[in-house]
DNA sequence: TAATTATTTGACTTTTTTAGTAGGGTATAT
DNA sequence: ATATACCCTACTAAAAAAGTCAAATAATTA
C-alpha cells in the first residue's frame, strides 16, 4: 500500500503553498519548476484541490494558486480524499454474503481515516521548515530574549 | 484508497479457511467455486500466502490448503502485507529534499499499520459467523445451562 | 479596449499495473 | 501406476495511472 504519484505531487504542492501562505498567488509554472512536477499534470491536480475546497485561484497577471484555508485547518486526510477519494475498505464485497466481510471493515477504515486526520498541513510545514533549517514563523521574535 | 481485487480475494479465501479450520485441507477448486474466485488466480494467491507463512498445503488426493497458524495468530495487517506489500507512505519522495516530506509520514504509516494489526482473522471469522447465523465455536456446550 | 498573463476544460496518448489465462511439471496417497 | 491437486513460468488482456496537447475563458494592466 503506497501513495500514488498524483498524491505525492499533491502533498508537495500543498506543502509549498503552505510554506508560501503569507505570499501572493503562486503560478502553476513556478510551482511546477520548484517541485519538479510536470506542468499540465500539476494544473489538473491543483484544479482538483480547488474543487475540493483546499486551494483557490486567481487568473491573469500575478495570478496563480494559494491555499483556500489556513494550513492548520487542512488535514492530511483531506488531501488524501481530494486526490484519491475517501479511504474505503468495506465496499466491493457484494459478491459475498451481505456484509459478511464488508461490515467487518467499517470500523477499521474509520480508524485509518482518523489516523490521517490527526495531522494537518501546518504540522507538515513545521516539519519541513525544521529539515530545511528555516525559521519557524513564531509569534515572538526569534532573537528576542 | 480502496482494496485491490487480489486483496479482497485473499480476505475471502482466508476467511473461508478460517471457518473450516477444524476440517482437513481445502482444495483450490472447492475454494474457487465456493467463493467465486477465478481458479488459476486463486492458486497463485494461496501460494503467495503460503510463502508469507499464512497458509500451508498438501499435494495429492485430499490435498489442498489450510491455515498455517490458528486464526487468532493471523492479523488482518499480515494478510494486507502478504498480498500488497507493507503499508509504505514515507518512501518515494526522493526527488524532494531529504525526508522533508517522507520523514513526516514515518509516524503516520506506523499508526496505520497498527490499526490493521489490532484485529485478527479470528475476529473476522466471529463476525462472519454472526452474519451467517452460524453457532460460534464455544468451549461450553451451546445448550448447557 | 487591446494585449498579456494564467487558469480552465476536454480530449487524447502513453505507460504501468492489475487481473486473468494456459499449460506443463512435481509431489502424494491409494 | 494412476489419479489428484499443488507448483511454477510465461503470456495476454483490461483497466488505471501518468502525462501531453491545444483551445477557451477570465482578469489585470497599459
Amino acid at each position: 500500500m503506497h501513495l500514488s504519484a498524483k498524491l505525492k505531487y499533491a502533498l508537495c504542492a500543498m506543502l509549498e503553498l503552505g510554506l508560501q501562505h503569507h505570499n501572493q498567488f503562486v503560478s502553476v509554472t513556478v510551482l511546477s519548476e520548484k517541485r519538479s512536477i510536470p506542468g499540465p499534470f500539476l494544473e489538473k491536480l491543483l484544479l482538483d484541490l480547488k474543487h475540493a475546497g483546499l486551494t483557490m485561484s486567481r487568473r491573469g497577471p500575478d495570478g496563480g494558486y494559494s491555499l483556500a484555508l489556513p494550513p492548520d485547518k487542512i488535514r492530511i486526510g483531506d488531501i488524501f480524499t481530494a486526490v484519491d477519494g475517501p479511504v474505503n475498505f468495506s465496499e466491493g464485497f457484494e459478491l459475498q454474503e451481505s456484509s459478511e466481510i464488508g461490515g467487518f471493515f467499517v470500523e477499521l477504515e474509520q480508524e485509518v481515516r482518523d489516523v490521517l486526520n490527526t495531522k494537518t498541513l501546518h504540522e507538515l510545514c513545521c516539519h519541513a521548515r525544521k529539515i530545511k533549517q528555516l525559521p519557524q514563523p513564531t509569534h515572538s521574535h526569534p532573537f528576542s530574549i
